[in-house]
RNA sequence: GCCUUGGUGGUGGAAUGGUAGACACGAGGGACUUAAAAUCCCUUGGCCCGAAAAGGCCGUGCGGGUUCGAUUCCCGCCCGAGGCACCA
């Protein structure tokens, strides 16, 4: 028989499909593994060679896990709400639900013929309303909750009102918006209205005016996660800031348990790190100054990390959007103000980010220092930024680079604070070095003095410590169609939830998808949009709204009476092994993990932290081919001639060309115009020049996994896509180097099959085949865990050499349990035909026997100081003393040690013996 | 600018401080074949010396250091990738 992978293939993922193999069931007798692929947006173009990646090293490892005796929950489903579909809505008037069914089943059929071992009995989508009414049940929850900043933990919102009653708003610690203090008897006598908006301020889904990030071309607000440089993420438009009421998630509450919690999980540094970057935690204090303009007077709070610097403060700056401007701008200088903020503030994103110019208007007003009592003026500048600390500064140009810079331009005073620090030229930004020139703090070190003008601050009233986090509240509301709806209606304007028995609230049919004429979101079109004659609210949840507990509702999908049920969620916890892309650090990472917190917080399930460990997997690149065009002919010159004219290089399509060799038949028929290419030729053939670019149907370097499998197979492109390096490292794909392992699995199986003969015996395994079997379970066993996939391959390949022409039974049983994680289809085969009914998915893992693995004899490698010379060969059991005197006693010694003398002989066992000479 | 990574043959990549380049691709040579495919065997980092066997020197981005011994550890540079970027 030969090796059929194409029949073996089809014929056991019926048989796994049919027997439903990988169903997996809650079993308390067996240890749990839960192991996640990040899933993905069914997009239109289909997956290319790249996508699988980090599933098939996810599916390797659930198999692994299985044979060794876990149960594992391995599902898989679609992140099926987003903007190409709507896009694609508007242009054609399709309803995404119809082009989102179609994509879906094409995935499915791209996924399935893999070989994966998921459990879709368990699939979800988030646009199935059986589903996203689990997230609208989260975001009702996130609206009837607040957070105790005392207790660290969010609580229903009348524990809430209840304490609004007793004590009134100085009775509760809590994350909120801006409050006016109110007793308990004004909370009383506060009207439904006035309560709701208080309320509003206190809630973890809230609706609050904030700066948003406004994408007209979109129609759309975005969140800080999908704008990349100033343009969308999605479509690449510009994006304006913009004041705007929206919903919004109350994420920052969550900082301090995000940041802590990254000490607790396993995930890469590099990880931990943006997320850490992104919360942004800074230390310092907040300041009270004195403000006065035309007469009046205020107290302003402003935030610093450098209270050191106080006596260096030369003037104050206010962001542009900040409250205070209005209230600092003297009738004197009203007109420049006005200009400089009409110049500033219709500005998008990128421009602002691109002008690195320095600007600013001074606002006419005047703060004094409350240490030293001197007044400086107050101005307005871009580059204080308004959703930070308090949107206003006090400027140190002497120990600040960005203040330093606004202090030459507008000729503002610098005071330099540090001995020896020149600030002639530049700031002297660095935490070190000596004070001056600042009163009491005088001597001190800087680390020295930050603390001791906290000290001072808070003693004499001016100040107080404070902890700001950089990371801002999720805007949680898109002006589109294709989302969930917020189960939310209003009654006389003030927001009121729906009850939970009107879940799942499904979205509207519209006649088109777009915005109305008067800029409302597209659900402001349906008909009837109102829940017993209250309107319903016309925007969606953005796209991670689906995507933030889905790996929960993967433990219980069919569940209707609750998100996960407490057994499910008690006994598969939390996520054991994620794998996804590096992309989502900042979105969908951060998302979850607050929601899984607040759901924790709630007593929905029992573990705080979702995802344990994590693996980032690298990016495939694409590998493109070019062709070398002389201008304005239709000559083409192959790579290594190339220099001798003047070319252009063009992109060719890399399915034409086959080991950098250019089809140039199938070149001709590619593209009308080159039918009548001719070509400059090196000994006959036309040799492409190639690059590592993005995997794009632009660079025509597009690989498809259904071609692969086509040719070689499913099981030959598993292990191909291992085989090509460290599952984390990006890495070109080229097929050309498919071969290898697909001769591999040829070899392998004719350990089993000489044409049509069955070669299986069963004899006793030689010492020498054990070993090789064994060592092979050890170094596998010791790869997966480590996911060093590609050298388990190699050393597959080795032990395959060691064991030419061995059919024994007991060898070849274990070889095939060990390869079926890679290559699950042919293992599956092999099993049957070994005499196995039951999948392969159900052996039991090989024990690993070191014993068969020692050495009888080691090869020392002998060197002389450092330089390897020879190599002895002597007994494994040998001590160190007794390898010494072998080498000494072999005549090689000698040659080398002419004329020098022995200084002494390092052996290191198993390794290496050093000999140290001396003249 | 800051943070995180990485830099090894023609290519993808191996190496708990211990014979650098495993394994694979490609290339070259050979066997089988009318031929091709498939399969199998040999060679393959560079340089030097030799008829050959053997032998020697240089080599892991660059420069130092620690060590008997460094791709690996430390210090300083250079280059690439990813992230953050007026966060006071």
């Amino acid at each position: 028989m030969d090796y059929n992978f194409l029949e073996i293939e089809k014929k056991w993922q019926a048989w796994w499909a049919a027997n439903k193999t990988y169903k997996a069931v809650t079993d308390p007798s067996k240890p749990k593994y839960y192991v996640l692929d990040m899933f993905p947006y069914p997009s239109g173009a289909g997956l290319h060679v790249g996508h699988p990646l980090g599933y098939i090293a996810s599916d390797i490892f659930s198999r692994y896990k299985r044979l060794k005796g876990f149960n594992v929950l391995h599902p898989m489903g679609y992140d099926a709400f987003g903007l190409p579909a709507e896009q694609y809505a508007i242009q054609t008037g399709q309803h995404p639900e119809k082009t989102t069914a179609d994509n879906v089943a094409r995935y499915r059929s791209q996924l399935d013929r893999i070989g994966f071992s998921y459990d879709w009995d368990r699939e979800v989508r988030t646009c199935d309303p059986a589903y996203y009414k689990w997230t609208q049940w989260a975001f009702l929850k996130m609206f009837g909750s607040w957070y105790d900043n005392a207790m660290q933990k969010a609580r229903p919102i009348e524990d809430l009102e209840a304490a609004f009653a007793q004590g009134g708003s100085a009775a509760v610690d809590a994350a909120c918006g801006e409050v006016k203090p109110f007793s308990a008897e004004e909370w009383k006598a506060f009207s439904p209205r006035e309560k709701a908006d208080v309320l509003m301020q206190y809630r973890i889904a809230y609706q609050g005016e904030s700066t948003v990030n406004w994408c007209p071309a979109l129609g759309t607000v975005l969140a800080n996660d999908e704008v990349k440089d100033g343009y969308s993420e999605r479509g690449g438009f510009p994006v304006f800031q913009k004041k705007m009421t929206q919903w919004q998630l109350r994420v920052s509450a969550y900082a301090a348990r995000l940041l802590e919690g990254l000490d607790r999980i396993d995930w890469t540094d590099s990880l931990k790190e943006m997320q850490r970057n992104w919360i942004g935690r800074s230390q310092g204090a907040e300041m009270v100054f004195k403000v006065k303009c035309d007469g009046a007077s205020y107290d302003m709070t402003i935030f610093t990390t450098r209270a050191d610097t106080v006596f260096g403060v030369t003037f104050m700056v206010l962001a542009p959007e900040s409250e205070w401007v209005a209230k600092l701008t003297s009738a004197s200088q009203k007109a420049d103000v006005d200009a400089y903020l009409e110049q500033v503030l219709k500005k998008n994103e990128r421009e602002r980010m691109a002008a690195k110019a320095v600007t600013g208007v001074f606002s006419g007003s005047y703060a004094v220092n409350p240490l030293t009592g001197e007044e400086v003026p107050v101005w307005i500048s871009e580059y204080v930024l308004a959703g930070y600390g308090t949107g206003a500064i006090m400027a140190v140009p002497a120990h600040d680079s960005r203040d330093y810079a606004f202090a030459k331009k507008f000729n503002l005073p610098i005071i330099p604070l540090i001995e020896g620090a020149d600030v002639s030229e530049e700031s002297f930004d660095a935490k070190e070095g000596i004070m001056m020139n600042s009163g009491f703090l005088n001597g001190l070190s800087v680390k020295e003095a930050i603390p001791a003008a906290i000290d001072y601050v808070e003693a004499h009233g001016i100040g107080h410590r404070k902890v700001n986090f950089r990371i801002r509240d999720a805007i949680f509301s898109r002006q589109r169609y294709w989302g969930e709806p917020f189960p939310v209606c209003y009654k006389d304007g003030i927001a009121t939830p729906l009850p939970m028995e009107a879940l799942p609230l499904t979205l509207p049919e519209i006649d088109q998808y777009k915005p109305t004429e008067d800029g409302q979101p597209p659900l402001a079109r349906a008909k009837d949009w109102n829940y017993e004659g209250y309107p319903l609210e016309v925007s969606t949840m953005p796209g991670f709204a689906g995507s933030s507990a889905y790996y929960l509702r993967y433990m219980d999908p069919h569940n209707d009476k609750a998100l996960v049920s407490k057994e499910a969620d008690e006994y598969w916890r939390n996520v054991d092994l994620y794998i996804g892309g590096t992309e989502h650090a900042t979105g969908h990472l951060i998302y979850s993990r607050f929601w899984n917190k607040f759901l924790y917080d709630l007593g929905y399930v029992v573990e705080d932290e979702p995802f344990r460990k994590l693996i980032n997997q690298g990016m495939i690149q694409g590998r493109s081919n070019f062709v070398y065009m002389i201008p304005g002919t239709n000559k083409f010159v192959s790579a290594g001639l190339k220099d001798r004219y003047e070319t252009i290089p063009v992109h060719v399509d890399v399915n034409i060309v086959y080991n950098d060799r250019l089809d140039m038949e199938a070149f001709r028929a590619w593209r009308p115009d080159y039918k009548d290419a001719e070509f400059i030729l090196e000994d006959g053939e036309y040799v492409c020049g190639w690059a590592v670019e993005k995997m794009s149907k632009s660079m025509y370097n597009v690989v498809n996994p259904d071609q692969i499998c086509d040719t070689y197979g499913a099981d030959t492109l598993r292990l191909y896509e291992m085989f090509l390096g460290p599952l984390e490292q990006a890495k070109p794909w080229d097929t050309k180097g498919i071969d290898g392992v697909n001769r591999f699995l040829k070899k392998f199986w004719r350990m089993f099959w000489d044409r049509e003969k069955w070669l299986v015996v069963d004899e006793e395994p030689t010492r020498a085949e054990l070993k090789a079997l064994h060592k092979l379970i050890g170094k596998e066993q010791e790869d997966i865990e480590t996911f060093s996939y590609n050298t388990t391959i190699s050393a597959f390949m080795i032990a395959l050499g060691e064991l030419q022409g061995c059919s024994k039974r007991a060898i070849l049983e274990p070889l095939v349990i060990l390869l079926s994680p890679f290559a699950p289809h042919i293992a599956e085969e092999l099993w049957h035909q070994l005499g196995h009914e039951d999948s392969v998915v159900y052996a039991k893992y090989p024990e690993y026997v070191e014993e068969y693995t020692a050495d009888d004899s080691v090869k020392y490698p002998v060197s002389f100081n450092g330089k390897t010379r020879f190599t002895v060969d002597v007994p494994a059991s040998y001590s160190p003393a007794e390898v010494e005197a072998s080498v000494l006693a072999n005549d090689l010694t000698a040659k080398y040690v002419e004329g020098m003398q022995v200084a002494k002989v390092i052996v290191v066992p198993g390794r290496i013996v050093n000999v140290v000479l001396k003249k």
